[in-house]
DNA sequence: CTGAAAGCGCTTACAG
DNA sequence: CTGAAAGCGCTTACAG
C-alpha cells in the first residue's frame, strides 16, 4: 500500500502539498500537480477511504432503507430493486456507495447508532416498516434524507402521480363503456400515500365522467400480498354490483383477484375488465395481458438521487416531486 | 459525538483502557471494564468505524460482485436476490455490512481499487461477467473470497448440485413414460457449471434408465433471456424428433419456450412435458403450473457467509461445496 | 491490571 | 505556491 508520504518521498514535496495535488482544490503551481499525479500513477497510488473519512467526516456512503415487510421480497421486490439499480449507478457516478441500514446489525443497533458507526452522509429511504418511529428521530438527526413514495415528517420525498393516475384508470374505464366499476384497495397507510391517492383520483376520474362511485362496489384487502387479493376479491363480490369492471391498487392484489375469479369460473377480461399498478414482473407471464401502471423507476431514482446528492451539498431543494407513472395498455380491458 | 477520550475523562482512565473495556480483549479488572461500559452507556457512546478501521485496517465491509448481464435483472433476479437477502443477514450478525463492488465507481474504478478504497475485508462473488479477467486478479490480491454457482480459479465455491437434478429430471420423465425426449439448453460457459451440469446430468439419466439421449433433440439458446428461449424453441423444434418432453436448463428460457409453444397451437403439457430450473417468480402467475427445481438460497447463503467468515478468521475452507436442489413438482409433467 | 507513546493515512487551518 | 504542526478516533505494542 502506498501512501501520501510515499509520493511525498518520491517527489519531494510535502504530504499536505500530495493531498492538495490529488483532491485538485487550493491554489497549487501547476507543474507541481502533473508531478504529484504523474508519481501518484506510476506508483499505483491508491487513496484510502477510512483515513479520508476519519479527516474529513465524509464517509461517502450513502445509508439505505429497505424493509419489505409489506411484501416480503426484499431485493426482489418489484419496484424496489429496479429503483435502486438505478440509485446505486447515480450515486456511484459522484463517488458514493450504497450501505445498508439494519435494525438487527451487530445485534440490534437502531438506524441511527449504524448511521453514527459508519458516518454515512445521507439516507434514502425506500421502503420503511410501517410508521416507523425511527424514521422521524433519522429525520431529526440532521443527516440528510430522501425519501420514495413515503411521507415522513421531515423529509423530502420522490413520488408517483397517483392521483392522477387513478384518474386514468377511471377514464379509460368509461371510455371502454363501462359504468358499474368496482375498487379493490390495498390498505391504506398514514405515510405511504399510494392506497389512499390511487382510490381519491379514481373517484374523481369517475366524477368527470359523471360517474358517482358507489361504495357498495369497494373493498379493501387485508395487506399486498396475492392470497389477501384472493380473499380481498372473494369479499368485494359478495357485496358488490354486477360490476363489469375493476380497478385494483397493485398488480399483485389484481393477481391474488384474478386467481379467484378463476377459481368461480369467470375470466378477465370476458366477465370483468381490469387495471391493476406497478407493472410486476409476476405479470410477465400472464401473457402480459394486464394493464397496469408502470411507476417510472429511473426518473424516481435519478431525481431522488440528485435531491440526495444535493442536500448533502447544502443546496436547497423541494419537499415533494412527483413522478408520472405510464399507462400500460394491454388486453384486460373490454369494451362494451 | 462522544469518543473515547470523554470517557477516558469521564472515568479516569486512559483511552487504551477505555478501548479494551469496549472491545472486550485484553486482560482488565472486571470492576474497571463495568464502571466503563457503564459510562458508555449513559453518554451514549457510538464507536467510530472509520477510526477503527484505520487503526485496525479492518473494514467490516463485505464487497459484492453482481453484474446481471445474463439477465439484465440485476437486484431483481430471481436467484441472486433472495440469495442476498440471506447472505446479508447472516453477516450482518457478524458485524458485517454490506458493499456493492462496481467498475463505473468513481468514473471507472477497477474491483480492486474499490476495494483497496475501501478496505474490503472479503468478497463474495455472487454473478460476475462471464469471463470477466479481473476476478482471478481478485483472488490472487489475497483478500479473502468466495463465490457460488461460478468456479473462478483460487476461490472457493458453494455450488447447486446440477448434475444429480439433471438426473432426478431425467427420471422424473422416464416414470411418466416418456422416452421421445428433448433438452434445451442455455449456452455453456467455463466459469458458470450450471447449463452444462444439468445437461451431463440429464442424459446420464436416460442413461440410468436406458435411454441413449438423441443428439437431435438438443438445442442451444443464444443467451439466458425468455426470447432466446422462444428462438431456441423455434430451432430445435425444426431438427427434433416428435418429442413429448422437453428439460430447459432455467425457467427463463422455459417460459419463452412455452410461449412459442402457444404460438405455434402446441399446449404444456398435453402436447409437450416440460421441466424447467430456478423456480423464477415470473412463473407464479402461469398458475404455478411448470414443474421445476429450486434452488436452495437460503443453504447456498449460510454456507457462503460462514466459508467467507472462517476464512477471513484465518479458518482453511473447502474448495468446493454442493448444495441440493428441490425438485418441485407441479403440473407441467404428463403421464403418458 | 493500567497508561504513555506512537501510529493508522489523510486533511485542515495557519504561516511563510 | 508550499510546508510544519496538529488533529480526526481508535488501537497496538511496550513499560511499569
Amino acid at each position: 500500500m502506498v501512501t501520501i508520504y510515499d509520493l511525498a518521498k518520491a517527489t519531494g514535496f510535502s504530504a499536505p502539498t500530495i493531498s492538495k495535488a490529488l483532491n485538485g482544490n487550493g491554489r497549487l503551481n501547476k507543474q507541481t500537480r502533473e508531478k504529484i499525479l504523474k508519481a501518484a500513477a506510476e506508483a499505483g497510488y491508491k487513496p484510502n477511504m477510512a483515513a479520508k473519512s476519519l479527516s474529513t467526516k465524509q464517509s461517502k456512503l450513502i445509508g439505505v432503507i429497505l424493509e419489505d415487510v409489506s411484501m416480503q421480497r426484499g431485493f426482489e421486490h418489484p419496484l424496489f430493486g429496479g429503483l435502486l439499480n438505478k440509485f446505486r449507478q447515480e450515486i456511484e457516478m459522484a463517488g458514493y456507495d450504497l450501505l445498508f441500514l439494519s435494525k438487527h446489525f451487530n445485534g440490534g443497533m437502531s438506524y441511527i447508532d449504524h448511521c453514527i458507526y459508519r458516518d454515512v452522509d445521507g439516507i434514502i429511504v425506500v421502503n420503511p416498516i410501517d410508521d416507523d418511529p425511527e424514521l422521524e428521530n433519522l429525520a431529526k438527526s440532521g443527516i440528510p434524507c430522501v425519501s420514495t413514495n413515503e411521507f415522513i415528517k421531515g423529509v423530502c420525498t420522490v413520488v408517483t402521480e397517483n392521483y392522477e393516475s387513478g384518474i386514468i384508470a377511471a377514464h379509460k374505464f368509461v371510455e371502454a363503456g363501462h359504468r358499474k366499476i368496482g375498487y379493490l384497495s390495498a390498505p391504506f397507510r398514514e405515510k405511504s400515500p399510494a392506497a389512499k391517492e390511487r382510490f381519491e383520483g379514481f373517484v374523481k376520474g369517475l366524477k368527470d365522467c359523471g360517474i358517482e362511485f358507489n361504495q357498495k362496489n369497494y373493498e379493501i384487502c387485508e395487506s399486498w400480498t396475492e392470497n389477501s387479493g384472493s380473499e380481498g376479491m372473494k369479499k368485494l363480490l359478495s357485496h358488490c354490483d354486477d360490476i363489469s369492471a375493476l380497478f385494483v391498487t397493485c398488480d399483485t392484489l389484481a393477481f391474488g383477484a384474478i386467481s379467484y375469479l378463476n377459481e368461480i369460473g369467470k375470466k378477465v377480461p370476458d366477465d370483468i375488465s381490469m387495471i391493476g399498478f406497478d407493472d410486476d414482473n409476476l405479470g410477465m407471464h400472464s401473457n402480459l395481458f394486464l394493464s397496469t401502471f408502470r411507476q417510472n423507476r429511473d426518473k424516481i431514482a435519478e431525481l431522488t438521487a440528485e435531491m440526495l446528492l444535493n442536500q448533502i451539498s447544502g443546496i436547497p431543494v423541494p419537499k415533494i416531486v412527483r413522478v408520472a407513472a405510464d399507462f400500460i395498455e394491454r388486453s384486460s380491458i373490454k369494451k362494451v
